[in-house]
DNA sequence: ATGCATGAGTG
DNA sequence: ACTCATGCATA
């Protein structure tokens, strides 16, 4: 069982039955359907490969994912040595949907005392212009904004709040998981991401701004996140679980900065110690013609064994490693609220 | 905004 | 080995 599996059916107090049925993923259901003799895939000779590849990508132009496959295949994939790199900053998962209320301890780069040195210090505004109209949102929202509505200063990515604050703020995280029904409904997740653009946005704070206040909340479980999560966020770009789960949190800091945008305030001081440079890590890149041949094998089988990776790798010149992650992510990204939930 | 990657947790 | 949540690097 996967740790996201646990949280749909268990939700120890977190998320109670906010799993959506239609989420029930694909490949929970093909993973109970083993494949005895096999495959539809031992047999992806060349030939086999070709073909496929050419009608794939012919198909490909039209739609861009295809659900051809639905069964699994024997798993031989031998063990990868995967390249490490020396990073600067510490890790950070902690929210991980499971454990958000379990962790405690967390580290946090406290440079966002202040919103005015956080906006000289940090990634410059580059958003892109506001669409859409304003979505309402009620019940959890609403419970919430009473709440925390005393608030103090600080400023909006400020983290230095009462400890009988951070419980409040706690409560309405939960309280926000009370209702299932209307947190788990993807319209409500997508009324709330747009809401949640356009009122950071009014903040004047970036998405990695708010990826490090988040550490500032000091919610148990709740470090910083990144520039990448808070945009995915924001464009429906995780999976669904994942929506669930970041919705609270970002809600909380929302109303947070709200309130403490109110009552303006100034301070000059701010440090901001950027990091140093250790090694950075580069990014690989699939050119296109390569890229193309992936998605036409994928759009045949979804799950190549350990084998098939390899043989395509090779075929394609490229690293075993590479193409199995390429799988793995092209899987990911079928599962994405945008395409998995079709609204 | 998104591509390739890592690591934890699971089986 | 896989899924899932996330992140660095980069287009």
């Amino acid at each position: 069982m996967y740790p996201s599996d646990k949280m749909k059916m268990a939700a120890p107090g977190c998320f109670p039955g906010r799993y959506s049925p239609t989420y029930r993923g694909p490949d929970q259901m093909r993973r109970c359907m083993t494949n005895p003799s096999g495959d539809l895939f031992s047999g992806l000779n060349d030939g086999l490969l070709s073909r496929a590849e050419a009608l794939a990508a012919v198909d490909m132009q039209k739609h861009q994912s295809s659900h051809a496959a639905h069964q699994q295949m024997t798993q031989q994939l031998k063990h990868d040595v995967m390249y490490h790199h020396g990073m600067g900053a510490p890790p950070q998962r902690p929210l991980q949907a499971k454990n958000m209320f379990q962790m405690h301890g967390m580290e946090n780069l406290d440079l966002m005392s202040d919103p005015s040195s956080s906006m000289t210090t940090l990634t410059p505004m580059t958003e892109t212009p506001i669409t859409s109209s304003h979505h309402q949102l009620h019940g959890s929202y609403h419970s919430m904004n009473h709440m925390m509505s005393h608030h103090h200063h600080g400023g909006p990515l400020s983290g230095h709040t009462p400890g009988s604050h951070h419980s409040a703020m706690a409560a309405a995280v939960a309280a926000a998981s009370l209702h299932p029904d209307q947190d788990t409904d993807p319209r409500e997740l997508e009324a709330f991401a747009e809401r949640f653009k356009q009122r950071r946005i009014k903040l004047g704070v970036t998405q990695a701004d708010v990826g490090k206040a988040l550490a500032n909340l000091k919610l148990p479980g709740v470090g910083a996140l990144s520039q990448s999560t808070i945009c995915r966020f924001e464009s429906l770009t995780l999976s669904h679980n994942n929506m669930i789960a970041l919705k609270p949190i970002l809600q909380a800091w929302l109303e947070e900065a709200e309130a403490q945008a109110k009552n303006k305030r100034r301070d000059p001081d701010a440090p901001s110690v950027l990091p140093h440079g250790e090694k950075k890590r580069k990014r690989t890149s699939i050119a296109a013609p390569e890229k193309r041949s992936l998605e036409a094998y994928f759009a045949v089988q979804p799950r190549p064994s350990g084998e098939k990776i390899a043989a395509i790798a090779e075929k394609l010149d490229l690293k075993k490693n590479v193409v199995r992650v390429w799988f793995c992510n092209q899987r990911q990204k079928q599962k994405r609220m945008k395409f998995a939930a079709q609204h």
